[in-house]
Formats: structure tokens, C-alpha cells, sequence
DNA sequence: GTCTATAAATGGATAGAC
DNA sequence: GTCTATCCATTTATAGAC
């Protein structure tokens, strides 16, 4: 039961060996879940079926379950990284008002495209030893200080008026990621204007 | 082994019977590990160690594992709104922009001084029953309501311009709960200055 | 690469003695 | 009210066949 024999690429296969699509399968897999359920409420098995093999076959991608939590988070920050990198570039020349404008429609639109990946990178660091946690706790601080430099450069010409850019780098993201525990499209606002609208608010914040 | 035999109120006891310290000690563990590990990555072995009892004890002061979560959620969840109650006494009489500030403060101070609490009734509420849920997210509305209530005041008499103060409501409330996730009482900060710092954000957001 | 089978540990919850 | 003992389900992870 459950043999299927195929070729790809002129390799015969028997077996339902599927290389290629199954570890990133369990990877979708497994985010949708942990997001869903939270990570110690999931188990392998559960993961297994919602791919569609057993739950040995898991264990060739993954050496254990807590493996699989910590590269999906911290794939989340390398794409969130990678993405504010090529799109900040559309502002690089601009004042800080405009990069802050930039940073802000950027966040919300690019988290509310993975809520299952921004949900995990959030909820579930305690779950992760400590040589993973510190590998994630780096890369968020880097993408806090992205924010915190545009801050910086805005108090520095006189744009801003923030106390501590510190506190103020926080504080906007903490607001800024508050939008996936209410918005859901088809809703009242679009996300167009949900941008505008903690645009509208960031902006007052940081102003004189 | 582990009898004691005591008197309380010149009622003898014996085989360890502590009807009235077991159950909030209980309560207080539970709080502390869920916040500390998840809900489901705490057993009720591990809630009976730290409390110093066996784990069949607990089942005579709930009647499984989720109603004990449940309990935990609705009583912060009262406790925050009893104390707004009493707290917003100050500025009844008061503007928006007093009423606001007042609000801002508590938030900050009130739930910095129950980091478990909150993190569980946040973190948690996807744990909860379809019915304990409903009975928590009704006490949050009610919570947010209030400061909803502020901002329209604000809005209605032109102290405050806000496009939509239901928006705002959530973003205020995310932006002062962001507080959490990274203030250490001992740090660079007060208490005092962290309130003051984030009424000043909240104060410009919303203004004109 | 996936399967079946299983080891070894741990989970929530209950029964009955004291 | 607590303890000891236990039931039964479920867990992560591994071994070996194919």
C-alpha cells in the first residue's frame, strides 16, 4: 500500500520517495500547526498526516521536533530581513519621514502576507534552546535597529521628536505587529487603508 | 510519610489537609509556569511538584487542566477591570486628554506588575474552550471599550483626531502592551519614565 | 525516502486507603 | 484533603524491512 512508482528527471522511484516536495511540505506543514495549536501542542504524528506520510519519514528532515521550529524562525527573519533590505532601497536617498513612511507600510504588509510565521517568531522563543533562541534574538535585534536608524536620522535632522529612539523603536513595532491579532481581510478597512491609518499615528508619534 | 498534624481555628488536622493555602498556592504555580513554559508544555505532575503536593491532589481544586487556565484568564481579566474601575474614578470628571493619560499610566503600571497574567491571557487564549473563550474575550472587549469610550469623548470635543478610534483603541492597547516583552525593573529606565515616554507617543498619536 | 513496528518515557485523570 | 497506585492514551524518537 501506498507504493507509487515514477520518474523524474529519467530516476526511477518506488516507495513515495519525494525528496523534493516533502521537506518543504513539512515545513508549511508544521508552520500552520504550531502557529494553530502552538508548538508543544502539536505532535509529529499530526504533522505527519497533515503531509501524508509517517512519522518516521519526518526524521529525515528534521534531526528532532525542535529543529523544525527554530529553522522555521528563523528562515521568518532572514526573509523579513531580506525583503526590508531590497525595499528600502526605494527610500534610501529620502528623508526620514519618507523611509519611516517606507518601514511602516513595509511591516505591516509584509507580516500580514505570513501571520502563521510572525504568530511562531513571536509566541514560541521560549520553546528554543539557547544557541537557537540567540541565533533569532539577533536577527530580530538587526531588524529593530533598521527602524531605530531611521529614527535616529529623523531626531538628528530635526524631523523627529522622540525622548529615547529606543523605547520609540518598540513601541512602534509593538503597534505596528497588534494590526494580525485583529485584521482580517474582506473586513471593514482595507489593508491599504489600515496602512495609511497607523501611518497616520506612527508618524504623530515620533513628530515634534 | 509527609503527615502533619496541626490545628486551625481548634479544628484538628491531620494527613496534611490545607484547604485554604492549597488552592491559591495552586493558582500561583500554574500562573508562573504557564507563563514561563506554555500551557501545554506544563504537566499537572510538574504544577503538583512546585506546589508540594502529589498530582491527584490538584484534581480536588479543579476538575481538569483547562479549567484551571480558564480560572487563571478570567480572574486577571476581572482583576484588570476592577481596577480600572476604581482607578478612572480620578479622572471622571475630568477631559479626554486627562482621562487618556490616566488610562496610559494604568495600563503600563497595572500590567507590569502582573507580566504572568498578561502573557497568559494573551498567549493562551487559542488553549481555552469555545465557552471559556467567549466569557475571556468578552471581559477584553469591555477592557478595550473603555478606552474606545476616551477617544471618542477626545474626538467628539476636538481634543483628539483620530480616523478611526476603534483602530486606535488596538493600537494603543498594543503599543502599551509591547512594554512587557522588554522592560526590567533595574534597567536604564524607571517605571516612571517608561510611563511618562509612552503617554508622550500615545498623547501625540492621537492628537491633532 | 518511506514504511511498519516498537522502545521508553510521559501525559491527564481516576480509585481507594487513610 | 492528600497520598499511593494505576489505567490508558499519547509522546518523541529509533530500528530495520523494502
Amino acid at each position: 500500500m501506498n507504493i507509487c512508482s515514477y520518474t523524474i528527471g529519467g530516476m526511477a522511484r518506488t516507495q513515495g520517495s519525494h525528496s523534493d516536495i516533502t521537506g518543504p511540505r513539512i515545513r508549511a506543514v508544521a508552520l500552520q500547526l504550531f502557529a494553530q495549536h502552538g508548538f508543544a501542542a502539536v505532535s509529529m504524528r499530526q504533522i505527519a498526516k497533515e503531509v501524508g506520510v509517517q512519522a518516521g519519514a519526518l526524521y529525515n528532515y528534521t534531526p528532532d521536533k525542535q529543529s523544525l521550529l527554530s529553522t522555521l524562525m528563523e528562515e521568518h527573519m532572514r526573509d523579513v530581513l531580506a525583503a526590508w533590505q531590497a525595499r528600502r532601497v526605494e527610500t534610501a536617498e529620502a528623508g526620514a519621514q519618507a523611509q519611516l513612511e517606507n518601514f511602516t507600510r513595509f511591516h505591516i504588509r509584509f507580516h500580514m502576507e505570513r501571520p502563521d510565521a510572525v504568530f511562531i517568531a513571536y509566541m514560541e522563543l521560549r520553546n528554543l534552546s539557547e544557541d537557537n533562541f540567540m541565533t533569532v534574538e539577533v536577527l530580530r535585534r538587526s531588524y529593530e535597529t533598521e527602524l531605530q536608524r531611521i529614527l535616529d536620522e529623523g531626531v538628528a535632522s530635526g524631523v523627529f521628536t522622540v525622548r529615547d529612539t529606543k523605547v520609540a523603536t518598540l513601541a512602534v513595532i509593538a503597534m505596528l505587529n497588534g494590526v494580525m491579532t485583529w485584521y482580517r481581510s474582506g473586513g471593514r478597512l482595507s489593508l491599504e487603508e489600515v496602512e495609511t491609518a497607523y501611518w497616520d499615528m506612527v508618524r504623530k508619534a515620533v513628530s515634534g
